[in-house]
DNA sequence: GACCTGCTGCGGTATG
């Protein structure tokens, strides 16, 4: 034993490495770690400490001894395994202990060894301890060994589903092994220590330790402002240029940005610039990242990807083009430069759009203050889902009552009701993921039909089997093709929300304009176009959700503004810029925005409320909305959502204000309405169903459970019915005011400035099939039913009465109020011979004599057909023999003698030859009522 | 939403 606690070997080796002092946090973490509490170190990058862990370990090991597997190390990265197995392997191996690693790139050949010789230390990912859990039937006994358990980054997963999986999956692992193991968690600043800590500790009841360095790192920053010339592009590559000092990170907001800029540095003549993101190929990521470390690269665009702990050698200078989306991400950026020996790390924010000097400004002081954002993480289902499934995999057969127990132990899952698991079993049961013979789990039929090993996948919705284990969602993609070219592709969530045929995109530098949208097979038609109006910029990327902090850190910078003015970080020309930016309200003596003000404008076709919001409020308040105008005008309306406000593409009438009307449970169904009707709810159902067993469309009777997740989680991450049922309060209390401005405010410009929310109705064929089944009804009474304009139900049920229609729709007349009704093509025989609609289809004078006119599909030659309303009473079957034709194009009653009947007659478009006879007798009774009454 | 992250085990063949 060594003066400071450590094992004489371990003590040892630091000297080895002429290490003579340990970091803070390492000094720190000591004590915690040497007397088995379970312990949560948090502290910036660049502290030491994976180290602050991992010495105080193996010196146990030495002191306590261990059989393999006694260390497990779960990190977010496969590059990080790879680093960190190399680290630790430094001490390790000298130590004579074996480490390995295990991931989805690892050789065959290297995991194969792992039963021969069974490693003392392992390092995985969550999913790594997933699979082995679940599947390695051999390999897991040795977990029955493990006594201390790290997880690296941990504020990455925390707020995730992975997140969730890895705590149940630790409970998991501490019920199989019989062992309290020791748990230890590492972490860059996060605004909840507490949460995350009881997290990770879950059921253990060792005690605790969290160990948290405050001492911020000194950094210097710079808040710049581009020069406005005729182009952003150029403009801000020179601003970049300017910045660099090599080795430089440049971090973006989107890949689209980290490649337009390049391209335009190298305009500028710049050479050895590298681009990294998660798009590029592998190989093209790690030359980019060996020239940094061997110095070679001048700088690096990236995006999120270098923001974690990977190696990249030493770097001199940060720059953010446009401010990043939170304080914790500011700080990783930053602290990417952490490594520099000697000189504190150097950052730049460039700011682009004049509302970018806010944001710049009050993450800086956000950070400065030590206020950070805390992840949080709800208790998702459909995780529960996958670790009932992974225990019946590991145990083939297991009782109800030991998962729920062993769920439950999980501290996100302490208040999951039994109830609610028993439903959840139920469900599981019904779609044959499982199978339940008394209280005792075994897998079901449907298992291995989802998740697969076949290589030809049976059906659309089968997995591959190793996608079972891993809980990041792939988002679908639209493919852009041009003469069945592919073009590039776009997240289908971003198409549901912002794009409509006819808008311009702008791809690989060339001009777009979007010809079909298919939705089914996940595929937009473009066709070349020339500059024009409406270009949709998808590079603005906008839709960075920012950090909740902000709209209350950016109300206290306006609410001292001279002083804000003085911060050091701004530069001339930012400042100027700040200034600028407010000067409009000053000289019309108006309140600087805050939180209880909303000044309305009208600006363009728009009408925009701006304030100081958070971001969720905002889009829930822009969902409202935009529901109510499309029920009301028509589908062709958007509205917008930021921090600053948010706006509808109406300026006729005052939405917001009748929203202050809507009273009580209305207002909230009115909300609970909207969110249903995002885009963003059908994607999460369709990201959470199949971990459910459940295949194809969702029937609200069959799977409310599912729907009721999705909704639950859809609110979750996109909206606040709360915050937003307070803000409409306070609106009608007057506490928060509203101010009517003309012209528009500068924040209301902003607003403009966010890509707009357009409303799709998806599966509006299908929904109208739904509620036209079994009746036939008139515009109004649908668009009362579906909340949808009636001209756009009028174009869409015009669409379905076409022969190639899947659910196929008519049209007759209604004789008493002479209203069209429209029903399903099959269904209209039903009618003819009801109660509720005889008259329609009663003629009054059965023996007139009558002439149908039919149109073919093609062409202007048409036929006639002579016939008595009683002929067709008699035998309408046999009546249909008379049609030369299966497709009738148009179909009207004309009267040779009398062209009063041919103009009185209705017409009916699209029909099929055996709903004729129904049709004219619908016809004759209209002609006949209007003759005779 | 923008961005990012991950993804069979085990024991058996046949071959050099």
């Amino acid at each position: 034993m060594n003066s400071n606690g450590l094992h004489h070997r371990v003590a040892a080796l630091m000297r080895e490495r002429n290490w003579a002092t340990m970091t803070k946090v390492q000094e720190l973490a000591l004590e915690p770690i040497l007397k088995g509490r379970n312990t949560l170190i948090i502290a910036p990058t660049g502290f030491g400490k994976t180290e602050a862990a991992i010495l105080p370990i193996l010196s146990k090991m030495m002191d306590e001894g261990c059989k393999p597997v006694s260390l497990l190390y779960i990190t977010p990265l496969k590059a990080l395994i790879n680093d960190i197995t190399i680290r630790i392997d430094w001490w390790a191996s000298k130590l004579g202990l074996l480490v390995n690693r295990k991931h989805g790139e690892v050789p065959q050949k290297e995991k194969n060894q792992r039963l021969k010789r069974v490693p003392h230390i392992l390092v995985t990912t969550p999913e790594g301890l997933e699979i082995d859990l679940d599947w390695a039937s051999r390999f897991r006994e040795n977990y029955k060994n493990v006594k201390w358990v790290i997880v690296d980054e941990i504020h990455e997963i925390v707020g995730s589903k992975r997140g969730a999986q890895l705590f149940i999956l630790l409970e998991r692992l501490k019920e199989f092994s019989g062992t309290d193991f020791q748990r230890i968690g590492l972490s860059a600043t996060v605004g909840n220590p507490k949460f995350v800590a009881s997290t990770l500790f879950g059921s253990s009841t060792r005690q605790r330790s969290i160990v948290k360095i405050d001492e911020k790192k000194d950094f210097s920053l710079v808040v710049r402002k581009v020069d406005e010339g005729n182009n952003v592009w150029s403009d801000s590559a020179k601003a970049i240029e300017e910045s660099i000092e090599p080795p430089t990170l440049i971090f973006t907001n989107s890949r689209f940005l980290t490649e337009r800029l390049h391209e335009e540095l190298e305009r500028l003549g710049k050479s050895n610039i590298y681009v990294h993101h998660s798009s590029i190929s592998r190989d093209s990521k790690a030359t980019a990242e060996e020239s940094l470390r061997a110095g070679k690269a001048q700088a690096v665009l990236c995006t999120k990807t270098l923001e974690l702990g990977i190696d990249v050698g030493k770097i001199k200078k940060i720059v953010l083009y446009r401010p990043p989306p939170s304080v914790a991400s500011f700080l990783q950026r930053l602290g990417r430069s952490g490594h520099c020996v000697g000189g504190i790390p150097k950052g730049e924010i460039i700011c682009v759009q004049n509302f970018d000097c806010l944001e710049a400004l009050a993450i800086y002081n956000l950070s400065r203050k030590g206020v950070v954002e805390s992840p949080r993480n709800g208790s998702p289902l459909d995780v529960v889902s996958r670790e009932i499934l992974g225990m019946v995999l590991q145990y083939s057969s297991i009782d109800a009552e030991r998962v729920y127990r062993v769920i439950t132990s999980s501290f996100l899952y302490r208040k999951l009701k039994r109830s609610d698991f028993q439903r959840l079993l139920d469900y599981l049961a019904k779609n044959n993921l499982i199978q339940r013979e008394g209280d005792e789990l075994r897998l079901g039929k449907s298992f291995f039909r989802i998740w697969t090993f076949k290589k030809d996948r049976n059906f659309s919705w089968s997995r591959s089997f190793s996608e079972f284990f891993s809980l990041i969602n792939n988002d679908d993609t639209f493919v852009l093709r041009y003469n069945d070219r592919p073009i590039g592709e776009i997240d289908a969530i971003y198409v549901y929300k912002h794009i409509r045929p006819g808008d311009l995109l702008r791809i690989g530098g060339k001009l777009w304009r979007v010809s079909k949208i298919h939705n089914g097979k996940l595929s937009i038609e473009l066709v070349p176009a020339e500059r024009g109006e409406g270009e949709i910029p998808v590079w603005k990327g906008e839709g960075v959700p920012k950090s909740h902090l902000l709209p209350m850190e950016i109300q206290s910078i306006l609410s001292d503004f001279n002083n804000s003015l003085k911060s050091q970080v701004l530069d001339q020309k930012s400042r100027e810029e700040l200034s600028k930016l407010m000067e409009p309200y000053l000289t019309r003596g108006a309140p600087l925005p805050n939180s209880s003000i909303v000044y309305v404008e009208k600006i363009g076709n728009e009408t925009v409320y701006s304030t100081l919001i958070d971001e969720k409020v905002a889009n829930t308040l822009a969902h409202m909305l935009l529901y109510v105008a499309t029920s009301k005008h028509s589908l062709n309306v958007y509205a917008r959502a930021s921090i600053y406000g948010f706006s509808i593409s109406v300026t006729e009438r005052d939405l917001l204000d009748e929203l202050l009307n809507v009273k009580g449970n209305r207002l909230k169904r009115l909300i609970l309405k909207a969110i249903l009707r995002s885009p963003l709810f059908v994607s999460v159902q369709k990201e959470i169903q199949v971990s459910f067993g459940k295949i194809g469309k969702l029937d609200p009777r069959e799977d409310s459970l599912v729907i009721r997740e999705a909704l639950r989680q859809t609110v979750m991450r996109y909206f606040s019915i709360k915050k937003t049922l307070s803000f409409i309060d306070k609106l009608r209390k007057g506490e928060i005011r509203i101010v009517h401005v003309e012209p528009s405010t500068p924040l209301g410009e902003a607003v403009l400035s966010h890509a707009p929310i357009r409303p799709w109705i998806s599966g509006i064929q299908a929904l109208l099939y739904d509620v036209l089944k079994g009746g036939a009804y008139t515009l109004s009474e649908l668009s009362e039913v579906l909340s949808i304009p009636p001209k756009s139900l009028e174009v869409k049920l015009k669409q379905m009465r076409r022969a190639d229609s899947k659910y196929r729709v008519t049209s007759f007349i209604d004789v008493d109020s002479r209203e069209t009704r429209w029903c399903l093509i099959d269904e209209l025989k039903t009618f003819a011979s009801s109660d509720e609609f005889y008259t329609s289809f009663a003629p009054i004078n059965g023996e007139e004599t009558l002439i149908a006119s039919l149109r073919p599909l093609h062409g202007s030659s048409t036929s006639e057909v002579i016939f008595k309303p009683n002929q067709i009473l008699e035998n309408p079957e046999d009546f249909t023999k008379k049609i030369p034709m299966d497709e009738i194009g148009e179909l009207k009653i004309v009267d040779p003698v009398d062209p009063m009947v041919c103009n009185m007659s209705p017409r009916y478009y699209f029909v099929r030859r055996d709903v004729i006879p129904y049709l004219l007798l619908n016809a004759s009774a209209y002609i006949q009522n209007m003759k005779y009454t």
